[in-house]
DNA sequence: ATTATATTTTGACGCTGTCAAGATCGTTTG
DNA sequence: CAAACGATCTTGACAGCGTCAAAATATAAT
């Protein structure tokens, strides 16, 4: 329902009349709105450490392969999946402020593997050994981020430029290393 | 009204009563709820490019010192006028489609405004002559844009680490470069 | 077979955006 | 000065929303 009218368009109502259900009757099993879409979030943290999971057995993160291959990884499942990434990554639930627990964690652990990523680039020599990694990580993911929603919101309106901005990123992440 | 209680908890209603109008009075004003926030978005990117235009008076925008000013610049306005923000480069009016043209334009002019301050980086030597800038303005921009979503939405939660996140992003930006 | 528990339903409340028809007011024109 | 007009505002109404409360039903445990 998200996916065709939006995050907007989803109701309680609907919902319950498309299964065939009075409308109160989901209130049995997520005791909110908010609780339901919590639910969804984690529904897409599971495709999305699976997805990067699998990109990771692909390519060594640390190789410019890798490297651009996680960064587009990113950048697609944000513009083919936008609903999840919306509920995921988005100030909707997180202004809340009231996230369910286990959602929470995993939002944490997909941040952490960003920052042992990093480190990797550090470790291997990619990245000056005076940078603050956890600094580092936060602009690196504030940057995919940023793309995926300039283009999620309709900003970014060129989807054929996707994969330079990504090329361009990688180089930009590396500090214009050649390699 | 959004500034208290949210985008969400902006009425039409609620705000004709709080001016002491009936319901409707505000549509002989505008169209729609949607044009309104058109309105209060243009009222927002004028508060944003007259904050730029001060601190490119400050300092050359082609100086470590004017970087950082106008990285810092950047996220400190989203921070401090998040309503402005969410509506200014937020996916609730863009994903519309329906945007007012005079708003468009003038978001247009803000995205030139950011090319053409990368341009000058690369005239002046900061940046290696065979990056393309128009690409490099889209993802640097995404960066800044990605930081300022993470720390309204809430995801980002320590707001004592802005200022060396800026700094990390002025780093990044310039490919590392001693200066 | 009976109790207990889980699930569903109907009804209701106050909220929302906005359309339609009528009322009021100030300004312009004959 | 009067009449017409257009801008502004008002009341009434409609369909939709999230969700609480109480009553009804089905399923499971004893």
């Amino acid at each position: 329902m998200i996916r065709t009218e939006g995050e907007a368009g989803l109701s309680m109502r609907k919902l319950a009349a498309q299964v065939g259900v009075s409308r109160t009757a989901p209130y049995h099993h997520f005791k909110d709105k908010h609780e339901l879409l919590c639910a969804i979030a984690e529904e897409g943290f599971r495709r999305f450490v699976e997805m990067r999971k699998d990109m990771m057995n692909m390519d060594d993160p640390v190789s410019s392969q890798g490297i651009s291959r996680l960064v587009k990884g990113y950048v697609e499942f944000a513009t083919q999946y936008p609903e999840y990434y919306d509920l995921m990554f988005g100030g909707h639930l997180w202004q809340s402020g009231a996230l369910t627990a286990s959602l929470k964690e995993k939002a944490f652990n997909s941040f952490r593997s960003e920052v042992e990523i990093v480190k990797g680039w550090q470790d291997r020599g990619l990245l000056s050994q005076d940078i603050d990694v956890l600094r580092y990580a936060q602009v690196s993911w504030s940057a995919m981020h940023g793309m995926s929603r300039l283009l999620i919101d309709g900003i970014y309106v060129d989807k054929s430029a996707v994969d330079a901005m990504c090329d361009t990123a990688v180089a930009m992440f590396l500090g214009h290393l050649q390699q």
